[in-house]
DNA sequence: GTCTATACCATGATAGAC
DNA sequence: GTCTATCATGGTATAGAC
């Protein structure tokens, strides 16, 4: 991506140093919420004082900002190195399987699902909507092939489709499975994923 | 139900404001979420002071849980007063749609997904959660009828069944389409409970 | 850029008069 | 049981020294 060739020793620690904090605060966010969680379990979390926190984000919420856009970044890198080999329906199913193995080892839910402070911020956040819309195309690309291939329903709008995917990658039905603890993580996958694509009937 | 004759006009008094405070609290909790609502809009709406309402309620979390268990009763009655003689699978359809339909109409979804305060409460509620069983009770017979009908997948337990059911009632695709306004509610319902039983493919 | 200490403020909850 | 007025807590954000 870039072509700078090297960075100063300072600037690497820097970024080794935002990483640590946004790793931190990725994790936080997906035990316990926005709301729930604050700038000083981030801070203790990371081991540094909580005004050092304010030197590198101005506030909570570009905090949580920058954990979704990595995140979102992170989907559009896999979506875009899926294999064009692949049938289309296959590519769906892979990035939901992805999403989904994401939030089983503790990550963040790739779309914000709640009413909070931080949906706000998004919304008004350039790079987050502008990296949102990016996938939003490739997603939507992938579906209507699909859709020509025959192996998606024609007459649900492509929107439908897509939203309804995003919405599985976030169930909480994820979460009341896991915690039954009565099925193995795989197998919570595939249901999830078969009940999404194959429906209940 | 009860077998109390009359009730005094003072405690008819009571029932109406406390009922007008758990519409206000349930019409909050709906557009704001739990964190987001705080006990001066709640008063305001009611139109009370808010020292008063922690005369009714002891806390935030109170409140909101009576506006939760009150949603159960509700939905309770509705599964309980389905006719008997309709399929079970339409039964199940009927209250997808039933909820949808109040969501719409800018009602509370059935079950909380988020992690707050107020998920910790309602699990140490007894009444909240005998209802949660009675409901889970009803509907897990429900989709066994309908598995031995042919009409649900007999691969998918029926644990993993209910949930998906219960998560398409709290749907935020159902947002997404809606803010849109591309669509009809009736065909954002519709969507919604065609990709839940039917799937994508 | 990191720390300690603190300002500031929103909000859940209470006191006490009527 | 309702009100006005107030408290207490906790959490975001900042000041200022190093």
């Amino acid at each position: 991506m870039s072509t700078e060739p090297k960075l100063s020793f300072k600037q690497q620690q820097l970024i080794v140093r935002e990483n640590a904090i946004v790793d931190a605060t990725n994790n936080l966010l997906a035990k316990k919420g926005f709301e729930m969680m604050t700038m000083d379990e981030v801070a203790a979390e990371v081991g540094i004082a909580k005004a050092s926190l304010y030197k590198h984000f101005p506030s909570k919420e570009a905090l949580a900002a920058a954990a979704m856009i990595r995140l979102l970044e992170n989907t559009l890198a896999f979506v875009r190195g899926l294999s064009s080999e692949q049938a289309a329906l296959d590519q769906l199913k892979s990035v939901l399987q992805w999403a989904l193995e994401i939030r089983m080892k503790g990550g963040l839910p790739t779309l914000p699902t709640e009413n909070t402070s931080l949906r706000e911020t998004l919304l008004n956040n350039t790079r987050y909507i502008s990296r949102l819309m990016d996938l939003n195309e490739l997603m939507g690309q992938m579906i209507e092939r699909a859709k020509s291939d025959g192996a998606i329903r024609k007459d649900l709008p492509t929107e439908v489709v897509l939203f309804t995917i995003y919405a599985r990658s976030c169930d909480p039905t994820l979460d009341y499975l896991r915690m039954g603890d009565q099925y193995s993580e795989d197998q919570v996958i595939e249901f999830l994923m078969s009940t999404c694509f194959n429906g209940l009937q």
